[in-house]
DNA sequence: AAATATTTTTAGTCTTAGCTAAAAATAAAA
DNA sequence: TTTTATTTTTAGCTAAGACTAAAAATATTT
């Protein structure tokens, strides 16, 4: 239906709507796609020129009913290949998001019909980021960044804003993960930094990581 | 490392090779690929520069050791991608090819090795087709055309020649698949048509038939 | 051996998707 | 409100991979 270079700049409309509440600029998916500004101009003309999204001359584009149809189609597949990879072939979390992002692009309805089946129809990918359902709608839950935690309070892990290897790893040695419950000992006003106890272990992060990290408040 | 038009064709030369034991001109190739034979002049010439083939102006091509080992690369994609649709999947081994002929271009030698241990290590693909190993060694097995078996003799289905959804359909309804035993009944000079046991039941097949079915024969 | 037919290559065009450099529009600063 | 800076678009170029039409080479007949 589409080309993978259309799929991926639709995926990264999307993200960036969501992110940005509002229509999108050029320098911002030229950023986000890696490109350069001028390249993006001409794919969002031709994409608007498809009615995939809607677009004015110096004013930026916002995605049409069917291009965010299209665009959840693509992440539905990239989350689900995502998870596929952890659970069956026992990919760490780290090393899937480049081999996903050329499985999301595969084209075919009953095999990710088939695919979502015999993963028993997951809900979240591996990085706690929600898997659209097969009409593009996706769970919006209340999560929190783990920044906006104040003294005292405590928090499961639900997910990650950044997804590199480095922050991955970095989560890995402080034995953070999807589930982990998460307790804050104490918050520097001075840098943002905070104190954690993660099960025994009681450890600083930086206010970056705090930021970086989604958390589901759990009452006490 | 190579683009999708370029392991297209190498599939397509490599296939074409061991069918006509030697080089492969240009329109055989054209045909293979659905394409014109300017374009395969083109293409050809590409692969060359690259060392891929070696090819002489009106002669035709033929792969050189590194095309050979890509080609057979590609070809142990498709082929563990088609047992993980049918085998995990649970799709039909008549409509695995079109979906196999994407997958067979993710690149990720970690995921293809992680795929063959998930599958088991499979030798043969749903069709009967060995998969070639990591160094690209393809197991050649002993097997023959049902067509070139005499009366009275039995054998066992090995594979099919020909993998269209009509032929692999038809041999549903015959109950025929990998692994089924067939015993020659009777063969008709005239055209070459055979009388069959199957199971339980005796029916016709065309010569066209018998010359797509491959058979281990079984000393009896 | 000459004529004809077939195969293959070349030349030129198109589309997609990228790039750079320059121009135009918009936003921010003086 | 000019001037300056930033953003965005346009124009023109490139490479891959397709195509058509014409030319050249090879094969087959007569
Ligand atoms: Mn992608
Ligand atoms: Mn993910
Ligand atoms: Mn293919
Ligand atoms: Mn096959």
């Amino acid at each position: 239906m589409f080309t993978h270079a259309e799929e991926n700049y639709l995926k990264a409309i999307f993200h960036l709507e969501q992110e940005l509440q509002g229509e999108v600029s050029t320098n911002a998916i030229a950023e986000q796609m890696e490109t350069k500004p001028s390249s993006v101009t001409d794919m969002v003309q031709k994409l608007a020129d498809k009615e995939l999204l809607s677009y004015k001359k110096y004013k930026g584009a916002i995605l049409t009913a069917a291009g965010r149809k299209t665009a959840a189609d693509v992440i539905r597949k990239h989350r689900l290949w995502e998870v596929f990879l952890v659970d069956k072939l026992n990919f760490h979390w780290d090393e899937v998001h480049a081999i996903a992002e050329q499985l999301e692009h595969i084209q075919s309805e009953e095999l990710i019909e088939r695919l979502d089946r015999f993963l028993g129809s997951p809900d979240f990918d591996p990085h706690g980021d929600p898997i659209p359902d097969q009409h593009g709608n996706i769970k919006r839950t209340e999560k929190k960044l783990l920044s906006e935690l104040d003294k005292g309070k405590r928090g499961v892990c639900v997910g990650v804003k950044e997804s590199s290897s480095d922050f991955l790893q970095y989560l890995d040695r402080k034995k953070i993960t999807i589930g982990t419950k998460i307790h804050v000992l104490g918050k520097e006003f001075f840098d943002g930094s905070m104190m954690l106890q993660v099960g025994k272990d009681q450890f600083f992060i930086s206010k970056k990581t705090a930021e970086n990290l989604f958390v589901q408040i759990q009452e006490s």
